[in-house]
DNA sequence: TCTGGGGTCCTAGGACCC
DNA sequence: TCTGGGGTCCTAGGACCC
């Protein structure tokens, strides 16, 4: 007989959110969860956008993803914080941790959110006598709360976790597909986003039943025929995807900067370019990686996307040659005219650096070019100690 | 009210080779 | 002289996730 096969969902509820509300509360200030509250960039930037809100927010029709001053019109108490990426980091850490004690076969599917699966380590426990457990022992430890989904797959147990919120334990075994999911409309099934939805509104498929109940056929005239294969098991409730543990290598690294308004100044434009080029390098050599494509995105004011990419001869880390590679194709995409609301810069098709062949052609003017991101790297590491530095102070006062 | 930043994967069309 | 089909690689764009 082949054995259960059980996996939890753990998702932090509205992390961003809880997580600065526990820094703050360290600090003496009352629980913002509680309040119509939300984390953002910088709050005085018309531009920036809310990352997380609390519940009482969501209640007013504050939603994630929206621009700051969208909120500010339906809630005006609304109370902003500003998000602090370290603490965060950590925060996360900590609540993988504790996951990974109940099962070290953990796959993290983004800071706030991870799969694990029991189905060797339940012991005499039922799973969800387990998934109790585990949520209290986050709460009580860590300070916040989190959903946990339990099911026979990922996708299931992802599915339950989305269920009421928050600070519960939800189960979604095969037999409850019908009752527990497919009244859903489809937007809640994974994957199906805003397009999607759309077209399958339109053909009158409003739910996930809508869609298990589907010919393929249909479903691919639709949405193509892989998607459509993908949609129609998920609809069903089926997914044999293991729970990874290994954290796989990064395939791209990219930056972009939003412009506080939209510019055609082609010298703002190329510092600009610059900049990301800088931070991109930076971070390719810390990964110790090289990259032998480099690739330029612009966004229009209508938020319209257009990019070019190039293959370069030999795969590098070195800041000006990316940059220069970005530079050819910045001019053929941009006319200098149209005012541009961002620009981006990304490097793909990496490899290790290890086995980096000299090339007796090498351009004379690459050994400063090395200097100049040494130097780069080094000011770069630098600041961060001492940000880290004033980070711990403001953490842990002397007594 | 005026929409961030960082990723992954898929598709379609063209070039090129056999 | 004209016409195949398959495979691979590259580029551009789009959809989705958190």
């Amino acid at each position: 007989m082949s054995r259960r096969r059980v996996i939890f969902h753990i998702d932090v509820n509205s992390a961003f959110l809880s997580w600065t509300a526990v820094q703050l509360m360290q600090s003496g200030r009352s629980d913002i969860r509680l309040l119509p509250s939300a984390v953002s960039g910088d709050p005085d930037d018309r531009r920036s956008i809310i990352t997380a809100a609390s519940i009482p927010a969501k209640k007013l029709g504050v939603k994630t993803a929206e621009p700051v001053g969208m909120a500010l019109r339906k809630c005006p108490g609304l109370v902003l914080v500003r998000g602090d990426w370290e603490w965060y980091g950590r925060c996360s850490e900590g609540f993988i941790d504790i996951c990974r004690k109940y099962s070290p076969v953990l796959q993290q599917f983004s800071i706030d959110e991870c799969f694990i699966d029991i189905s060797d380590y339940l012991m005499e426990q039922e799973p969800l006598e387990m998934a109790v457990m585990l949520k209290e022992e986050i709460k009580e430890k860590l300070g916040f709360t989190v959903n946990i989904g339990i099911g026979s797959n990922k996708l299931l147990a992802k599915m339950a976790s989305d269920f009421e919120k928050p600070d519960k334990v939800h189960t979604l075994w095969e037999h409850e597909v019908q009752e527990k999911m497919w009244p859903l409309g489809v937007r809640e099934l994974l994957w199906v986003g805003k397009k999607t939805e759309e077209k399958l509104i339109m053909n009158g498929i409003k739910t996930i039943g809508d869609i298990a109940r589907m010919p393929l056929g249909a479903l691919v005239g639709l949405v193509g025929k892989k998607f459509a294969c993908q949609l129609l098991e998920y609809a069903n409730g089926r997914d044999d995807s293991p729970v990874e543990t290994v954290v796989p290598e990064a395939k791209s690294i990219s930056a972009e900067r939003t412009m506080s308004r939209d510019i055609a100044d082609e010298r703002a434009i190329d510092k600009t370019l610059f900049n990301v080029a800088c931070v991109v390098a930076h971070r390719l050599r810390r990964a110790r990686l090289r990259a032998s494509c480099v690739s330029v995105f612009i966004k229009y004011k209508d938020f319209s996307v257009v990019q070019r990419q190039r293959q370069i001869s030999q795969a590098t880390d070195v800041t000006a040659v990316i940059l220069n590679e970005a530079r050819c194709m910045l001019n053929e995409l941009w006319d200098k005219k149209t005012p541009l609301r961002q620009v981006g810069l990304g490097v793909s098709k990496l490899t290790h650096d290890v086995a980096v062949q000299l090339s007796l052609f090498e351009d004379p003017k690459m050994g400063y070019y090395r200097e100049w991101d040494r130097n780069y790297d080094e000011e770069k590491s630098r600041k961060e100690d001492a940000r880290l530095l004033a980070y711990e102070r403001r953490r842990t006062p002397e007594k």
